[in-house]
DNA sequence: AAATAACTAGGCATAATTGCCTAGTTGAAG
DNA sequence: CTTCAACTAGGCAATTATGCCTAGTTATTT
């Protein structure tokens, strides 16, 4: 068989010579291209076509999921290793819904790594222990309670609005000056949004905002 | 001179094993020891008193920070450069202040690493480039505003704890309920945090003690 | 012993929030 | 043309939150 063509997908320039310097040692792998970000990932994916992409989920520009999402869409022969510091469930099922054949984290001992790379050559799947646990768990509860937690009916634009400026610690008075409405408009908006959301009151809409990634904390100076 | 002898601290096995790899090519380094969590490395510290070691800021059990404490407390000609992903402001000046060598991103190219070793061990400071542009713009707007943004005068355990609970989105009430106090006690706490923080309602301040790392998001599910 | 800071609790007044209604307007979809 | 969702606005009532006071207790420090 032909050596097994890699590519290494990560922002961090000494991750990258670390698993090329590993992974150099294995004399039927060939690591053919490194990639500082996800735009510089898919350009090589391109013109050399490797068999395994090697891809860290946080990556300047495009990241991990999107560069997943592309090589699943456009090569579907070709297998992504996600290769990341986040022990995270979102980015796993995340990743096993754009196509991901393996998720390791950066704490796997060298071999391992050696190992799931010839195991997804072959064919197969994956899964970092301490994940593989958290995606059986996933199964199991997200079968005892199908919704519950998850009915966020989505907020409207004016919603959102109305809930960044939540976030900022504005009053209702102040966001209706802020957005040229009656506090009471605002009362209203709130009302609705307190009722898909499921709380009670703005500071748990907040957090559920900031959670959901509705608003980022930088933009809360 | 003798050769360098370098520690490895950092809870990821792949990145110990490349870095390990990338200064094994120097012949005047010696790699004398891997730490996978800052009790270990504190440990390997103690027996093997390396002239340098490389410290990741996030592991677990005792963090990059306490590490470099530690270091610099009890061995004072020990030197200490940080390795992270982390390009964060407030992580430099604790380092800083805590008497590191050295800060250094994982973005860094191999050799800039193997240049910043040679420079440590010759006693002088070695700062990532993003880096030292960010510690001058620190001293240009803190020498501006002396105060504004960081008057905050530190919290008691007590106001945390209510804070704590704010943010998890209960009332006074609850929060009393919670902590068996009055009400009105909680009232006066709250008072109090918000005078210290310069914040006037309960949004604001939760949004800032999740901004400050009071409070983390995973906290409040 | 005296001072200090933290925690506790309450009074009192004002302002803000929340819940539950109705209802007009607009624009897009059927 | 009708229907529907979204946005707008208000009435009304009850609850909470906020600000500014005082003040007792406890533990620590000086």
């Amino acid at each position: 068989m032909d050596r097994i063509k890699i590519l290494i997908a990560d922002d961090h320039a000494l991750m990258r010579d670390g698993i090329r310097r590993i992974l150099e040692r294995e004399s039927d792998f060939d690591v053919v291209a490194e990639a500082g970000d996800g735009e510089e990932a898919i350009a090589l994916i391109e013109s050399l076509k490797p068999d395994i992409a090697i891809v860290d989920i946080a990556m300047p520009k495009v990241d991990g999921i999107e560069v997943t999402k592309y090589v699943k869409a456009s090569h579907p022969g070709m297998a992504v290793l996600i290769l990341t510091a986040y022990d995270d469930d979102e980015f796993v099922f995340s990743l096993v819904e754009a196509g991901a054949a393996g998720y390791m984290l950066k704490s796997v001992e060298s071999q391992e790594l050696v190992k799931a790379i010839r195991a997804i050559r072959a064919g197969e799947s994956v899964l970092h222990p301490s994940i593989a646990r958290k995606v059986l768990n996933h199964f199991v509860t997200s079968s005892a309670k199908p919704k519950e937690h998850t009915p966020l009916e989505t907020l409207t634009e004016r919603e959102l609005d109305i809930l960044r400026l939540v976030t900022k610690g504005l009053s209702n008075k102040e966001i209706g000056d802020e957005l040229v409405l009656s506090d009471r408009t605002v009362h209203g908006h709130l009302g609705r949004i307190f009722g898909k959301l499921g709380v009670g009151s703005r500071t748990e809409a907040v957090v559920r905002a900031l959670k959901e990634g509705w608003v980022s904390l930088d933009d809360v100076p």
